[in-house]
DNA sequence: CGAGTGCTTGATGGAGGTCAAATGTAGTGG
DNA sequence: CCACTACATTTGACCTCCATCAAGCACTCG
């Protein structure tokens, strides 16, 4: 067993890829490129063409309003698959850009096609993925309309730390967190005005300081405690269907 | 050619089924069997089971807070498949519930291995049915978090029209709708009395009324200029992957 | 050193939440 | 057919959280 690719590890999360598996995902991996801060890799409306696999930096994909209301769908950290739930449309409703500079790998969406002709555990880890981000979703969904401001910055926080964890080593006391206050107004559905108040409130509780590019957490307890965070939605487990699945060997 | 039945029109709704993969649904269905309304089909931490094809009535799917909030997440309409959005989770974090009473077909969750093991355009079009699911989502996301009340109601009526006609004939000027003032709230997030005080203004202003289980509609004009629908995210289409698809005849 | 961008802070106002009570409207059983 | 219960809708009074507007500050990068 090498080193996984990144592409791998991203589908390797829900299940064990043989060794077909395996070959077969390295055989549609194309070079990965470097991309700009906030450089663009879609319109809406464009018509969908390369998905992206992020092996480093943080991304997004955005919904506006003719009146400008930016809202961000998506926040992708590294390893994940940038516009898997879109590959299926004509064309683009989401406007894709990276939050920071980092490494992209194309990705023809056409390929997801032949992924899922090749292999029904990749296909079936797929839907994992598919599934996962929309489990965020709704969870943002639940938080955005029911909590408030304070509340919410609390859970992202919490949520960000525990995916960033899955992907690499960080350490609650000091993570990389590369949100300006008005991209987490972008997210949250808040008002940048708004989202500064509440971060200088935590500060002055001695919960939390974000400072540039960083969280930095001074009361954990406290921090888990006002969150308020039930994981499950981020679970990677996929027991139910390992049965079935062992039906389907590599051909 | 028969007529589909509810389980294969709702995925020929983005491709032309093959005889095989007609055989192959056809092979999995089960007998539909009645549900009351507000019979729950699941609830938060079951172990994922079913899957059912919403053969006739409306169901949704819940998440809530300890508060005892409520969010829905999808409402679902006759021809849609409850939870396919969590087959691949161990538990599921939704409640589900009828809305109407109707008709449901149960679908053992591991069952989809084995369509998508067995045909890949099938196995395509389960992914297009969740994405869609998820565009909803999103739009829900961009709507209740950036508009005022009266505009959201407006949005989701509009939405629904063009969903159901997508299923049945209805009329604008009259159209089923059991929705409740409650039920509307927790789907845009909104409480009663501020939904119930919205929809007295609509009538006032002769735009709309709900009455009982209908919406009447007085001015379709305003109706769609207030509404301010862009209909893209409800798209069927998936032309981006005919051509690739049809590398993959039916076996 | 100037310009752009992001952060900070104050003042004001409004959309919608909450609480409470009244009024329908089924549906159930006697 | 009526009494009773449960639930949906309606309406009023009050209040709060957050948006908006505006101005000043701080950092970074040509």
């Amino acid at each position: 067993m090498g080193i996984l690719s990144p592409f791998q590890a991203s589908l390797g999360r829900y299940l064990d890829l043989s060794d077909h598996d395996r070959a077969l995902m390295a055989s549609f991996e194309q070079e990965a490129r470097p991309a700009e801060q906030n450089q663009r890799l879609w319109r809406p409306r464009d018509k969908v063409g390369d998905l992206y696999v992020l092996h480093s930096g943080w991304a997004c994909t955005t919904r506006s309003s003719k009146d400008g209301d930016r809202q961000i769908i998506d926040l992708l950290l590294p390893g994940e698959i940038i516009g898997i739930q879109e590959f299926t449309f004509v064309q683009h409703n989401t406007e894709a850009n990276m939050v920071t500079r980092g490494l992209i790998q194309p990705f023809p969406h056409e390929n997801i096609v032949d992924i899922v002709a090749a292999s029904t555990p990749l296909a079936i880890a797929l839907f994992a993925k598919i599934s996962r981000q929309e489990a965020l979703l709704t969870e943002r969904l639940l938080v955005t309309l029911h909590r408030s401001a304070r509340s919410q910055v609390l859970h992202f926080v919490v949520e960000t730390f525990l995916r960033l964890q899955k992907v690499k080593n960080v350490d609650l006391a000091s993570f990389e967190f590369p949100v300006s206050q008005r991209l987490l107004g972008d997210i949250l559905g808040l008002s940048p005005v708004h989202i500064n108040r509440t971060l200088k409130t935590l500060e002055q509780d001695g919960l939390l300081k974000k400072y540039r590019d960083r969280i930095e957490v001074y009361d954990s307890e406290r921090l888990f405690e006002e969150a308020d965070f039930d994981d499950q939605y981020l679970s990677d487990e996929m027991d139910g269907l390992r049965a079935r699945l062992a039906q389907f060997p590599p051909s």
